[in-house]
Formats: C-alpha cells, sequence, structure tokens
DNA sequence: TGTCAATAATTAACACGTTAATCATTCTCG
DNA sequence: CGAGAATGATTAACGTGTTAATTATTGACA
C-alpha cells in the first residue's frame, strides 16, 4: 500500500474525473504550502489577496478591489472592518461619488506586504521546481483560454 | 470597451498571473453554471459530491467519504446531521470497529440522485461545447500530473 | 425639479473552510 | 491484563462563500 497520502482517485467511479473536482483538489494542494506561513503573519489566504491588490492599486474602490482579489462584496466588507482595526488599511468615502468607499495600506499594512512577499515568492519558487516552470505556465495559460471561453458564451 | 463583463485581469499588476488565482476564478466560473440547478433541488454543491459519493460507494465511512468528496471530517460531520434529517442518507457505527461511522443513502436520497444526474450530465455537455471535450480533458490532464508531481514532493 | 430607477456598499442568515481541542474506541506492548 | 499511544469522529471558534434584502447616494428624464 505505497503513497497512501495521495487522494484515492481512481478507486471510485467517474466522480473524480470531473473539472470543478480537479480544479478544487490541485488548489488544495498549492495552497497548503502557502497556508503556514501567512497564518505566522497572522492573515487569512483571502486576506492576502486584499492588501497585495492594494499595494498595486492603491485608492481603489470596494467594488474593484472585490473583483481584483476574487472575493463577493460581503465578504470584503466583513474582512475590511477588521484589516481596519488592525490598522493595516484605511478607508475614506469617495468625494467625487458618495456611495464608494475609497481603500488604502497603511505604513503597517505596507510593511506588512514587505515581510510577506519575499517568503510568498519562496513558496512559488519552490512549487515550480517540483512542477517546472513551463509546466506551470502552460496550466495558467490553458486556465486563461478557459476561462475567456467561458466568458465570452455568456449564459 | 468591449466584454465589460470580464474580470480586470492584466488591468492590475502581476497578481492575477498566479496559479491559486488562475484555478480559483476557473472554478468560479464553472461551478456559476452548476449552482442555481443544485439549489433548485435544494443541495449545496458540496452536499451534492457527498451525495455522489454514497451513490457510487455505499456503506463507505466518514473519512474515506470525507476524501473522495474532497471535504475536511469537520465539515463532513456538520453537514451529514443535515442530511439524515432531511432524510436523504442513513448512518450506522460500524459493527467491526465501534469508532467508524457507516453510511448510505436512502430512498429518498437515491431518488434525489436520480433526479440531477441528467441535468448536472446537461451542464457538463454545455460547457464540453463551449471549452472543447480535448481541451477539458487535456485540462484535466494537465492537473493530475500537477497533483501527482506534489503528491510525491511530500514536503 | 421631483420622482423613480440604477448603483455602491452593507447587513443578515445560513452553509462551508480551517485549525485546535475533545471524546470514544481500538491497538500496542510490557 | 492494563496503561498509554493511536485512530475515527465530533465539537468549538472564527473566517469566508453565497444569496437575498436593505440602505444610501447618484442618475435619468418626464
Amino acid at each position: 500500500m505505497a503513497h497512501s497520502s495521495q487522494t484515492d482517485r481512481a478507486s471510485l467511479g467517474a466522480t473524480g474525473r470531473s473539472l470543478p473536482i480537479a480544479l478544487l483538489r490541485v488548489r488544495e494542494k498549492v495552497m497548503e504550502r502557502f497556508r503556514p506561513m501567512l497564518q505566522r503573519h497572522g492573515v487569512t489566504e483571502q486576506q492576502w489577496r486584499v492588501l497585495r491588490v492594494l499595494g498595486e492599486a492603491p485608492d481603489i474602490d470596494m467594488s474593484a478591489l472585490a473583483k481584483a482579489a476574487n472575493l463577493l462584496p460581503p465578504s470584503l466588507s466583513r474582512m475590511t472592518k477588521g484589516l481596519e482595526e488592525r490598522g493595516l488599511i484605511s478607508t475614506t468615502r469617495a468625494s467625487d461619488d458618495g456611495r464608494r468607499t475609497s481603500l488604502r495600506l497603511t505604513a503597517s499594512g505596507a510593511t506588512l506586504i514587505t515581510q510577506v512577499t519575499p517568503e510568498s515568492t519562496a513558496i512559488s519558487a519552490e512549487i515550480e521546481a517540483i512542477v517546472g516552470r513551463s509546466e506551470i505556465q502552460a496550466l495558467i495559460d490553458q486556465l486563461e483560454r478557459v476561462l475567456d471561453a467561458l466568458d465570452k458564451a455568456k449564459a
């Protein structure tokens, strides 16, 4: 009974050969490697996505941030409250449109990014070393093609 | 400004070109098409995974079911309580090992599967028609290769 | 200009994801 | 046999996912 840690694909019916499950399994396996590091820094995977986007796009609003970080607006609303209390981000009402909330990193939020980024990069490099750089690039390309096809199909 | 419904990849920095996010985005886009159907039948995506596995592997125990359906044991524990109350599954203590819980579908659970399966198959066919059958198979193959590589790498 | 539709954000409610801790049963081995 | 480790399942606590409803503000246009 070698490699007992592998998920029992093949041992069950065709359930395992579906695209949603394949995507889920790979995502799990990949995130497994990032999570302990993020936990040491006190942020979740989603919070880290939000902070990273804010690092690249200061004064973005909630809607654009949610889209860029792939979160739904309710999740983001909850989350930004906590991040603001922790002093990692700050929010202001947009002057030209009173409905919009504008978000940006604080100094300590920016500091956190500089601490996490190199560790994150190192883990990505580990994964590339295991899987192969070109294989990962090819996979991402293929994923983007599928995404575009589904986007264009609309309904 | 054509195709405004697309997520703004490219419009932000390199954040969008990471494997975890690409996997997340495709999974979202794919599940989008299944969710309304499942909702009409009163089951979540995860519940549907569990029921499907039980349809293929009767009298499976919690641990094996969790692995096969890609859920963590705590999620499964919560969930099976609800499914049992709704009469879709039944559970018994394993006679040979008092720690194990054995699960199986009830008649109405089996009926639900026969109702959902054809609709699920139809949606999969739609996706195949949009993306291309061979492209999807190639993608799944690639995903499984990545999974195996990461599995074998252990740490 | 004033009313109604549209948009941005939030809140609410329920289910799942994740980690750590706990409980019960079985296994191991002195 | 019996004490303690190992295993299977559950519970607890907190954060996120998802849908629907609500609030505040802006926009459209009769």
